[in-house]
DNA sequence: AAAAAAATCGAACGTATGTTTAGAACATCC
DNA sequence: GGATGTTCTAAACATACGTTCGATTTTTTT
């Protein structure tokens, strides 16, 4: 049992104590989050990490398990603060379409205050993330669930109750489009997407909350009647 | 130099003409769509195609090529049909918002009409596609910059001079954002998605364009100098 | 200090990968 | 009908992978 060991401060129980099991898991977040999980192999996570293959078998007992462990580490302080602010929302009242904005911004706007929060390499995990929810292996699709489900819900719940002419399977589909919108944006680089585009990264996640917002609430208000609604049927 | 060969018409050069290509390249389109290129191994293609491995490997020269091949046979009908729309919706005037629609509905409608449009095996596609998008392997991206690029260019055009006073980067960030949602519903199956919402595929495509469309609105009618936005800043 | 447990290492195992090679079947051309 | 080029195959190749094993070092316990 080597789980816990609170006191990380200076000790000096051997060279650099139970760093080897962080190094590790810092490496593997930089790592799957740059690579994918797929694109990266045990040999290239324990050789940043500077340690030895059999090392990470030790600690975690297989490459999905590292991954596991690599993204609980960094997921619980993103959902923390996910749902502090929506519970932030909820305490103050306001009219639907600007209630449905903020509960998009409290669930954007977190993973991007990550570093401000402490954590460090929040750049990396935000890679992370996004490849957890593009990821379609069984695996990893498994990881996703057990993490990110509940809170989805959560949002899904406080959304419901923002739209109330809406159904659930529709408040589903539109959280899950608004999700898709902030996985692309992680996916690529962040900074690069605002400099080249001239905006700076705090007005690009405010523009990426009213895309989310805007969609949401459009998907919502179509008529459940209505077919003819885009520009072409089946032209040819 | 085995290159080109334009007669694919019924010739009965040996047993099954060059049948073994065309095989080929539909279980590369089957294979890479459900597992990914990284996932997929050239013998599981073979394989499935009832072949050996270095048939592929003769008729591609490399697992990279065979992926380039599959994606360029589906997606230059996708292409044609994507543009061919466009023109249509060009032809056609109308104001700014219904116009924004029926220009995502352009691109987005022609993905979900492959099959009508005789080509089969679409569904297959549809997650190919999506893959395409999600693959940060440069090598995916090189041929997803080579394929897609020039159409997503166009659009971009056809958006600017639907929305006169929006700026070039945020065009093409709005542009970007309305792939997401749309790579997002590809990827994961649509039928399941829409049986299990209650919803038929047909209005599912609607509401995806309408989300689009109304996220690109909200995502140019940003004030440039605006920054609280959202809900809460930093809080904590 | 002796004994026990935990942590780490180098090396090996078995398998799977993408690619290559040498040659067999087949069609086409002279 | 033999020469030629195309298509395909079985086998081998070299490498990379995730995992396991035995031994060694370090820390904790007694």
């Amino acid at each position: 049992m080597t789980e816990k060991l609170e006191n990380t401060g200076p000790v000096d129980h051997h060279r650099d104590a139970q760093a080897t099991k962080e190094r590790l898991l810092e490496a593997a977040v930089r790592l799957f989050a740059a690579k994918g999980f797929q694109g990266t192999s045990v040999r290239a996570v324990t050789q940043a990490a500077g340690t030895s293959v059999s090392a990470a078998n030790y600690h975690f007992g297989s490459k999905e398990e590292m991954l596991g462990a690599a993204i609980r580490m960094r997921a619980e302080p993103l959902n923390r603060r996910r749902l502090e602010a929506l519970e932030a929302v909820e305490r103050t009242g306001g009219e639907s379409p600007t209630r449905v904005e903020a509960i998009v911004g409290a669930f954007v706007r977190p993973v991007f205050e990550l570093r401000a929060a402490g954590v460090p390499e929040d750049a990396a995990y935000r890679g992370l993330a996004a490849r957890l929810y593009l990821d379609t292996q069984e695996s990893v699709a498994q990881i996703r669930r057990e993490i990110f489900e509940p809170v989805h819900d959560r949002f899904c719940e406080a959304l419901h109750e923002a739209i109330p002419g809406a159904s659930r399977s529709e408040i589903d589909l539109a959280l899950q489009l608004a999700v898709a919108v902030l996985v692309h944006l992680l996916s690529h680089d962040v900074s690069t997407l605002a400099t080249g585009g001239g905006m700076d990264p705090e007005e690009l996640v405010s523009r990426l909350v009213a895309f989310a917002a805007a969609g949401i609430c459009a998907v919502v208000r179509v008529d459940p009647s209505s077919e003819s609604n885009g520009a072409q049927g089946t032209a040819s």
